[in-house]
RNA sequence: AGGGGCGUCGCCAAGUGGUAAGGCAGCGGGUUUUGAUCCCGCCAUCCGUAGGUUCGAGUCCUUCCGCCCCUGCCA
């Protein structure tokens, strides 16, 4: 956290200031806070995601870029679709983010004494009436969005006669959808939140926090202003769809003895193509068993892109790159994938693992000799160390790194050429053993003498470098490597049902893998290169120390996929 | 009797009347014992459209077009 009230972070980066940043800016520079104090307000309806990550790291970064504090509160007033292990994998993921919530965690429920008060209050102002109106009658008399509402013909009941019934109401002498009570504001305000809306529910719900104390709760729209009051939040950042409720925000704040003045503002959300980010369809892809639970690896969810080796830093960097305006927009996926490879390229350490095996014999290397080699854990971050790997007669390498024959472009080996083993010898394929049906089982080659560290004596160089396992000291492994969830980048535009666009081949599990030693000391929160294939990292639901499952987080950028593809 | 927003390169996004930043993607080249990383270069005479104001407009005014949100006792 900085001690200068204004923003450096940006400015130090000499990043522009987006619009939000702007405006906390002004504020402190017109004195309007001495601090300001964000929140970030999720319903623990279900598990977070990537779109939850751009609003967590809004809210948090701004309160530390400008020197505030910013709190977490579960907007806890729906009892029915809530309940504890959302709120306990909401906590996780925000910590695991790397932010810090001020103070402790707060729910909407903290206040519904002081919110149940101010309804009395706006009763007894004459604000507010409970109204016997049912759902279905309550939509006929809202109107349309071209066509005005009309009064409730409860609306003039008497002060003495509201406070009775709500009374009545808190009590639970109602059944549920009997009545509710609401603001008495304008039915024939062309904005529709604004046509005297509900503020109290009746619910006999069991609430994860409160028990069976209440049996009324306050809608979103009632309770989340006076709570942002309540904490002293001075800037109350959510999504566009929100914008037609900020006169109501605005409304009960100006009615209300509220101890502050929170702003609201809107920022747009996000989305990603390729993907869905709606709490509703999430849930469905869990519930019909598409996926893995919501931390299946494939998921958008904060907790699925965990297990998947994606890092708290990359989700920031990304979150950081893609802005905040309030236009609409659909953010490549690809950028995330960019700000996962580019941290991890900087931070994990390398090793080798042969995802489909092919056993090469070097036919002029001792049967019984291991050779310990030594290879550097990164190529450029010293710090990182070294590690050794043994080094035997017969390995395996990838079977793709082999043809009998190839074009000039293909820097693999190939029978009769050489080709460099990762920080090894520089070997000749010789031969080429079939089995009945003419699968290549085995090649035979040759080491190149004195190649260990150097360049063939003889001039002829090899055209690349592949990597590779010992076949005899080797620890043996499943690979999961995770393709997109969906074929379609926008699964859920227009009318198109989502579910039709899901990837058939979004996974493929790989038995039989070939991993180097080192790897058998793997734990589940270390990131790897598997040289030429990309980053992994152990599976924490299937992983064991008797079969260790590793997970692909993302693969290498490939730029020889493409010219392959010309071929 | 509808209201509220938004439109700058394939994607994201600066720009706040003085002559179009940056990132991702892409394309060319260099380094490289990872076809990775890294490095260098290229990539919008144009800002949804049509007018207008101005010495000067992506920025101001008007027109039209397109897209998003709102008719839960969900948030």
């Amino acid at each position: 956290m900085t001690d200068h009230p204004i923003a450096n972070t940006a400015a130090d980066n000499k990043k522009p200031l987006h619009f939000l940043q702007q405006i906390i800016r002004k504020d402190i520079e017109q004195g309007l806070h001495s601090k300001i104090i964000t929140r970030f307000p999720p319903e623990p309806n279900g598990y977070l995601h990537i779109g939850h990550a751009k609003s967590i790291c809004l809210n948090f970064g701004l309160a530390e870029e400008f020197g505030g504090s910013c709190n977490l509160r579960f907007d806890d007033t729906n009892p029915e679709k809530e309940n504890e292990e959302f709120v306990n994998s909401i906590m996780q993921d925000v910590e695991w983010l790397g932010f810090k919530w001020s103070g402790a965690v707060r729910y909407t429920s903290d206040y519904f004494d002081q919110l149940h008060q101010w309804a009395i209050y706006l009763i007894e102002q004459g604000l507010a009436f409970v109204c016997d109106l049912n759902a279905e009658q309550m939509r006929e008399y809202r109107g349309t969005l071209v066509e005005s509402g009309k009064n409730s013909p409860f609306r003039d009941r008497s002060i003495s006669e509201n406070l009775a019934l709500f009374e009545k109401m808190r009590l639970g002498e109602f059944a549920e959808g009997a009545c509710s009570l609401r603001a008495k504001i304008d039915m024939s305000s062309p904005n529709i939140n604004l046509r005297d809306p509900i503020l109290y529910r009746i619910k006999k719900a069991h609430h994860h926090q409160t028990g069976d104390k209440w049996c009324i709760y306050p809608s979103y729209d009632y309770a989340h202003g006076q709570s942002d009051a309540i904490e002293g939040i001075s800037h109350s950042i959510c999504t566009l769809e929100f914008e037609d409720h900020k006169p109501l925000y605005d409304w009960f704040i100006q009615h209300l003895p509220v101890p502050a003045v929170p702003r609201q503002y809107e920022f747009a959300r996000l989305n990603i193509n390729y993907s869905v980010t709606s709490k509703r369809k999430l849930k469905q892809l869990v519930d019909e068993q598409h996926v893995d639970g919501w931390n299946d690896p494939r998921m958008p969810t904060i907790s699925g892109m965990r297990r998947r080796g994606y890092t708290p830093a990359a989700l920031r960097d990304f979150c950081e790159r893609i802005g905040v305006t309030r236009a609409d927009g659909i953010v490549d996926v690809g950028v995330l994938e960019f700000c996962v490879r580019d941290d991890l390229d900087k931070n994990a350490p390398r090793a080798m693992c042969v995802l489909r095996p092919l056993k090469v014999t070097l036919t002029n290397y001792p049967v019984d000799k291991v050779e310990t080699l030594t290879l550097h854990n990164h190529p450029n971050r010293e710090d990182l160390g070294d590690r050794t790997v043994p080094f035997t007669q017969t390995l395996f390498i990838e079977q793709e790194d082999f043809r009998e024959e190839a074009n000039k472009k293909y820097k693999r080996l190939v029978l009769g050429k050489r080709v460099r083993l990762r920080g090894a010898y520089v070997i000749e394929a010789d031969e080429v053993v079939k089995d009945a049906a003419g699968n290549i089982i085995e090649i035979r080659a040759r080491i190149i003498e004195g190649t260990l560290g150097k360049d063939p004596e003889d001039g002829v160089k090899p055209k690349g470098v592949i990597h590779w396992v010992s076949a005899t000291n080797n620890i043996d492994c499943e690979v999961r490597i995770f393709e997109r969830l969906f074929t379609d980048e926008a699964p859920d535009a227009g009318g198109k049902n989502f579910l039709d666009s899901i990837n058939p081949q979004n996974l493929e599990i790989l038995s039989g893998c070939k991993a180097e030693l080192s790897l058998a000391q793997a734990q589940l929160d270390n990131r790897f290169q598997f040289e030429r294939q990309g980053y992994f990292c152990l599976d924490s639901k299937y992983s064991s120390a008797e079969k260790p499952v590793f997970n692909r987080t993302i693969g290498l950028k490939d730029s020889f996929a493409k010219i392959d593809d010309q071929e």
